[in-house]
RNA sequence: GGGAGCAUAGCUCAGCUGGUUUAGAGCAUCUGCCUUACAAGCAGAGGGUCCGCGGUUCGAACCCGUGUGCUCCCA
């Protein structure tokens, strides 16, 4: 079969891993073997795949795949999350573009749009990920909202809410007054606003009699205050100023009256409050600003809710009962104004937030909530992680989880959606509640004998749960670890091997994780973390879609193929740190692809040039294949080994960057070039058929990181039994110095003589004859044939004196003279070796200075000191072989 | 405001337990090559105040302190 020019990715993909799924390769069932097992961090149903989930995928398919090929069972669990804000958005917007409101809908009616939505448009990341080339067990694919999930997700909210650890609790929200429903962060749109800012005064109290501030007479003792809003006023539970701010230092711990109502606040200092805004002092309203709750939380401040859920005033702002709070913001002002309470008014715009729904200006309100205590649950989590039960990767995310669990607060569970996991509350009309699986058992606990409730009278809670509280119980769920407990596959892939993860839902995610593996399974849910980094464009800015700046992953895969995209995504990201996407990356991979590709032909175009092993004589030339075989296979072994350490480590991109190079160079740049017969030569049948075995070693090596491409070329080198993708990797080989050494000697010479052809001007072409003068001739007989074939020499001799009128090159401390008919001009050449000759005294001075300081030699190890020595002496070895260069110039 | 992290070649990053020659790779740049696998390539080359300052040590890119700049998380 003729190869194409250039490796064609499309076609190659689509084929294998049709062939993978058709053999049941990435399916897992639980057996005698070591299982290792990954659960993908589930996304959205909502999402598309980008450059985060390319990377974070990616990952965990080398992860599983090297483990595949270890004699492990590998399995990799597929799914997605509900994402309840995300998904019910998206569910709002197709609906609207029908014109359906969902407030015209019924909950349940809304939902079956929401299972449509899921049905038509949830499957499409996972279908990207197939061609990613993931090696998911797609029979597994798991679902958040799956029926038994489901079950199980109420069923801990229930166990949680019996043993005491979840409770209500108040929490400002975003509250829709025409709607009067609560409105989730999303669905407030934020909008600039030209409205005023109002200087007001309040009269301070000086510990004189009580002051009637209604009356237009006004203290000479005052503090003025900044707000857009003086109906919130009626509200007002203390006024805050920064404590470094001299004007107000003298006011610290006094009180102030709130202008008409006349209530006595106190005056508290906090760091909060920006001094050079508005007038550094500032109102504050628990009850009707989220940063003036938390002030009103620190300090213990009365919360006084001036407003009903109408948006009209409230019994408890004593003026303007039942009126609405912009008309209330109309009127005060003039009363203000009259009562010398009004300093000045300023034009101000400032950011309004409006319902997305209904356009009304949301009022942040107080609600109840219901809320997961974190103290019990999060202290098992936070020792598996410290006493490395769970290990990170890299382990500086340590740091940052210790610091957010030691001082963790409670969680927020309830969202005012419902797409999602519906709280099982039910309340009575009484206001009493029961939290129960059914309505039935619900009613079981409200009903008491004399009060004549009945079913219909209760009502389930409207809202649904956080998504995370879902998510959380994912690495046991996914194994039905809590629906049905101790079952085969828990306890065969219970706990998981490896969660790959970005290091923004360390907290979100990571944490409760870990919380919920110790509550309900008692045991961790993962050995080991790897956090990847965040993905960001040229510039440094994170990829988002309102930025627009996130590649089209499936078109780069169609352009570069997915062997290249994910090249180029793992090459540049170790872990735990943001990597740079770049374009150039890609085409790296695409190259790398290509070079394969091309290696392959050439190998492919000995096979009918093979000599039997009968023809051949012991020649040199075998001689020479010889040290190419040998130091190849020594240079394999190695880096065999290196790769495993850091695979260990998790240093996937190191790894990669190790085998790229030993391919790219190693394998193509020399070994090949060593053993390629001549033009239309035979090559030794020994040559051929080791060069084909290490080839296939490459292939497996890369097969992780480039799964399609390593498999296409495998099969096409030759006839194979079984594909690459489950082959099973052999134990490690040792690798013996001497001989790396030599090649690496070898690869030196033959780079030293390139580079004094190239500096004087002799082409490629123009033969030489070169002489050698070195201690050990018989290493430079072993390679003489490569040598010959790379620096294009004549002949090669050896000499134990200086050659005249040649050029000299030094290596280490052997000299090579290259004598040729073309005129020389040796003065670029003698001023290479002056500078090298500079550069090694001065390095022996250094060298010498060290080893005669008597303290460093009595503190550093021995080795250490050996090794100066050898610097030192080889140093002053190469020193005489410059000399002597320039001395026969 | 609280916390975490980062700073090494033009760019993106390695550099593990302080000592392996005066710090490496890829990309980019420069020079020469259309050499029968590959111009998506081959052969070479140049390029560094390891952010500044101070300290510990026989020895610091690496450890400690401090300053500066940047990034992220939480409110």
């Amino acid at each position: 079969m003729e190869l194409s020019k250039n490796y064609i990715p499309n076609e190659v993909e689509a084929r294998w891993y049709k062939h993978w799924l058709d053999n049941g390769y990435f399916s897992s069932k639980p057996d005698e073997r070591e299982a290792y097992t990954v659960v993908i961090p589930p996304p959205n149903v909502t999402g598309v795949l980008h450059m985060g989930h390319c990377l974070n995928n990616s990952i965990q398919d080398i992860l599983i795949r090297r483990a595949r090929m270890h004699g492990k069972n590998a399995c990799w669990v597929p799914g997605t999350d509900h994402a309840s804000i995300a998904t019910e958005a998206k569910v709002v917007a197709m609906l609207r573009e029908r014109g359906i409101t969902k407030s015209s809908l019924s909950r349940d009616e809304f939902l079956a749009y929401a299972w449509e939505w899921k049905e038509k448009y949830g499957g499409i990341i996972l279908q990207q990920l197939k061609k990613l080339g993931c090696s998911l067990d797609w029979d597994r694919t798991s679902f958040t909202m799956d029926p038994v999930y489901y079950q199980s997700v109420i069923k801990v909210f229930i166990d949680l809410y019996q043993k005491g650890m979840i409770y209500r609790g108040k929490r400002m929200i975003n509250w829709d007054v025409r709607a009067k429903t609560a409105l989730s962060d999303e669905e407030v749109i934020y909008k600039e606003v030209q409205g005023n800012l109002y200087y007001l005064r309040y009269a301070i109290d000086n510990g004189s009699s009580t002051r009637d501030t209604t009356k237009n007479e006004v203290s000479a003792d005052y503090i003025t205050i900044a707000t857009v809003r003086p109906e919130t006023i009626l509200g007002d539970a203390a006024i805050c100023v920064n404590p470094s701010d001299k004007r107000y230092k003298h006011l610290h711990g006094k009180f102030a009256f709130v202008p008409l109502i006349n209530r006595r606040i106190p005056i508290i200092p906090d760091e909060y409050v920006t001094i050079d805004f508005g007038t550094g002092a500032l109102k504050v309203t628990p009850a009707h600003d989220m940063n003036d709750y938390q002030l009103g939380q620190k300090y213990k401040l009365e919360i006084i809710d001036t407003m009903n859920d109408d948006g009209t005033m409230s019994e408890a702002a004593q003026l303007f009962i039942g009126e609405d709070r912009f008309d209330v913001r109309k009127k005060i002002v003039p009363q203000l104004e009259a009562a010398g309470h009004l300093v000045k008014t300023e034009a101000y715009t400032h950011q309004v937030g409006f319902s997305e729904r209904t356009d009304a200006v949301v009022e942040p309100r107080l609600s109840l909530q219901w809320w997961v205590s974190m103290k019990n649950i999060s202290e098992p989590a936070l020792r598996a992680v410290m006493s490395e039960e769970i290990n990170f990767h890299p382990a500086k995310f340590k740091n940052l989880y210790r610091h957010w669990m030691e001082n963790i607060k409670d969680w927020c569970i309830s969202r005012q959606l419902w797409w999602g996991h519906r709280i099982p509350a039910y309340y009575s009309p009484d206001g009493n509640f029961a939290v129960a699986a059914t309505k039935e058992e619900a009613f079981q606990q409200l009903k008491s004998n004399d009060s004549p409730l009945t079913i219909d009278d209760i009502r389930q809670d409207d809202d649904c749960l956080d998504t995370w509280f879902s998510s959380w119980l994912w690495p046991f769920e996914v194994f039905k670890g809590l629906s049905d407990p101790g079952n085969a596959e828990i306890k065969y892939y219970y706990p998981t091997n490896t969660l790959v993860t970005a290091p923004e839902i360390i907290f979100f995610w990571v944490a409760r994780m870990i919380m919920a593996g110790f509550e309900y399974m008692d045991e961790k849910p993962f050995k080991d973390v790897y956090f990847t980094g965040i993905v960001r464009d040229k510039q440094g800015r994170k990829m988002s879609k309102s930025l627009g700046n996130s590649p089209d992953l499936l078109g780069l895969i169609d352009q570069y193929g997915a062997d290249a995209v994910r090249f180029g995504i793992m090459i540049a990201s170790p872990a735990g740190n943001d990597i740079l996407f770049d374009e150039s990356a890609l085409e790296q991979g695409r190259n790398f692809n290509n070079k394969l590709w091309n290696a392959l032909k050439l190998v492919r175009s000995w096979e009918l040039r093979v000599r039997s092993q009968e023809n051949n004589t012991p020649d040199s030339k075998l001689q020479t294949s010889d040290f190419a075989i040998a130091w190849f296979q020594h240079r394999l072994n190695q880096v065999k080994t290196e790769v495993e350490e850091m695979m260990v480590q998790f240093r996937l991109s190191e790894a990669l960057k190790t085998v790229y190079s030993l391919v790219w160079d190693d394998f193509c740049s020399w070994y090949l070039e060593w053993i390629k017969p001549g033009f239309e030569q035979p090559i030794d049948a020994i040559v051929y058929e080791k060069t084909v075995v290490y080839f296939e070693e490459l292939m497996q090596l890369l097969h992780p990181f480039i799964p399609f491409i390593t498999e296409e070329i495998y099969h096409l080198l030759r006839e194979q039994k079984e594909d690459l993708c489950i082959r099973q990797v052999d134990a490690l080989q040792s690798f013996d110095k001497p001989i790396l050494e030599a090649g690496e000697l070898l690869k030196q010479v033959i780079s030293a003589l390139r580079d004094a052809r190239n500096k004087n001007q002799l082409k490629p072409k123009d033969p030489i004859t070169l002489h050698i003068q070195a201690n050990h001739i018989a290493g430079y007989k072993a390679i003489e044939n490569i040598l010959i074939k790379q620096v294009n020499a004549a002949t090669v001799s050896y000499t134990t004196v200086t050659i005249p009128h040649t050029i000299v090159v030094a290596v280490e401390k052997d000299k090579f003279f290259i004598e040729t008919e073309k005129q020389l001009d040796n003065t670029t050449l003698k001023a290479e070796l002056l500078k090298d000759l500079d550069h090694q005294r001065k390095f022996l001075e250094s060298v010498t200075r060290k080893l005669s300081n008597e303290r460093f030699v009595q503190n550093a190890k021995a080795e250490v000191v050996e090794m100066e020595k050898k610097k030192q002496a080889d140093a002053a070895a190469r020193i005489q072989t410059i000399q002597e260069s320039l001395q026969s110039m």
